[in-house]
DNA sequence: ACAAAAAGTAAAAATTACTTTACATTAGGT
DNA sequence: ACCTAATGTAAAGTAATTTTTACTTTTTGT
């Protein structure tokens, strides 16, 4: 019961590339610290579903440009 | 700092009226207790990302369907 | 090559999400 | 009115996220 059914990936380095944007300007924006962007981009664990929102519109964009849910594979 | 910037909102309830869904269904559906439900349900706190995709698509729509994020009033 | 900025790693502490259990209330059907 | 399903409340415990601090490595510019 650690983990959830599905993956989550995300794009936040590569959205961070687009918009020249540094982990802690990021951090900043979204309010929270520069470790938990590190994690959160590194896929260590998966954020709440505010800073979720938060990071997107710190980019500018929508949630499911920045996360993408493939849910779990249930036939193994 | 106990709380985020920006107040999160859903309509989990108006969903399952919607598709006649019942609080224990939707848990079993998204993989989660019928209490976190409610808690969720009813603004208690918010849930991780993956879950918040595994509610989502528990509806089968899109995730800004089921959540709105209204960014901190910064000017108070 | 050098300095500075950015990215990465790690680990303990604090906070928040989620589970489990158990019981109280409300709504629907007959 | 009765029974049952659905919703709600509460509290203690576990698991996960986020912060804080401190240090290492990589990247970039000059």
């Amino acid at each position: 019961m650690g983990e959830r059914a599905g993956e989550l990936i995300n794009r936040i380095a590569v959205l961070r590339a687009e918009y020249k944007m540094t982990q802690q300007e990021l951090a900043q924006k979204a309010g929270v610290s520069r470790q938990t962007i590190i994690s959160i981009e590194k896929g260590k664990y998966t954020p709440s579903l505010a800073l979720g929102f938060e990071i997107a519109n710190a980019f500018g964009v929508d949630i499911n440009e920045v996360f993408q849910y493939n849910k779990g594979e249930v036939g193994k």
